[in-house]
DNA sequence: CAGACTAGTTTGAAAATCAAACTAATTTAT
DNA sequence: ATAAATTAGTTTGATTTTCAAACTAGTCTG
């Protein structure tokens, strides 16, 4: 197979689904947010961001901590260093895909 | 929501799967291919090949053309205009999205 | 003319996505 | 005090997408 579509179909599954991205960039912007508030920004359902951030900490791209603030449950999602270097990758793959892509 | 993470939510999901994205990437390079041809440059099965091609002819981006050279059938599949277009703005967009993930 | 090959399409299973229902705890109203 | 509503999530189930295997239609080869 061509080598530079080689590069397409190497790309991070697990960062390319756009509800995946939306959170990732979020995260990479301000390194960690609670489920309620992440939920508002990426304007997913909670269902939705659950199992999302369940795939994500699979990959071990994120963590996540519960505690409570005022007897209320909170969730903390905060970027791993292998979520960052995970996105750092993609951004580099894409870049390369784009450029070629139409250029 | 997020208006940066909007534009990821409005990527164009016909182009965005890395399957389809390799296809187009491929034509908008060589501008038209055959069939054979393309299934051995983008590594899919002639059974995926042929439905993607069916998600990008539905979605205007690729047209399809079938004749016959020496009594065996060939099937021609050209980039459209608009596909050209979407490529284009897909690409623009994600420039965009990487430019600003992690930047 | 029987078997193999070519060029695809259709179908069916597996995986991903999304929305609705459920859980468990807290707060508010009666 | 307790029933209803709210909050913060998780689980489940349906829909959609993706992929692989089976099928079709025609050609070539022995």
């Amino acid at each position: 197979m061509d080598k530079d579509l080689q590069t397409i179909a190497d790309l991070d599954r697990a960062i390319h689904s756009p509800a995946r991205l939306m959170i990732l960039a979020y995260l990479a912007a301000v390194d960690s947010a609670d489920f309620i508030f992440l939920m508002n920004q990426v304007g997913l359902t909670r269902g939705n961001l659950s199992s999302h951030l369940n795939t994500l900490e699979e990959a071990g791209y994120i963590s996540i901590q519960k505690d409570f603030v005022d007897k209320v449950p909170r969730t903390l999602i905060r970027l791993t260093s292998e979520g960052r270097d995970a996105i750092h990758n993609y951004r580099e793959q894409m870049r390369s895909i784009i450029d070629k892509l139409l250029s």
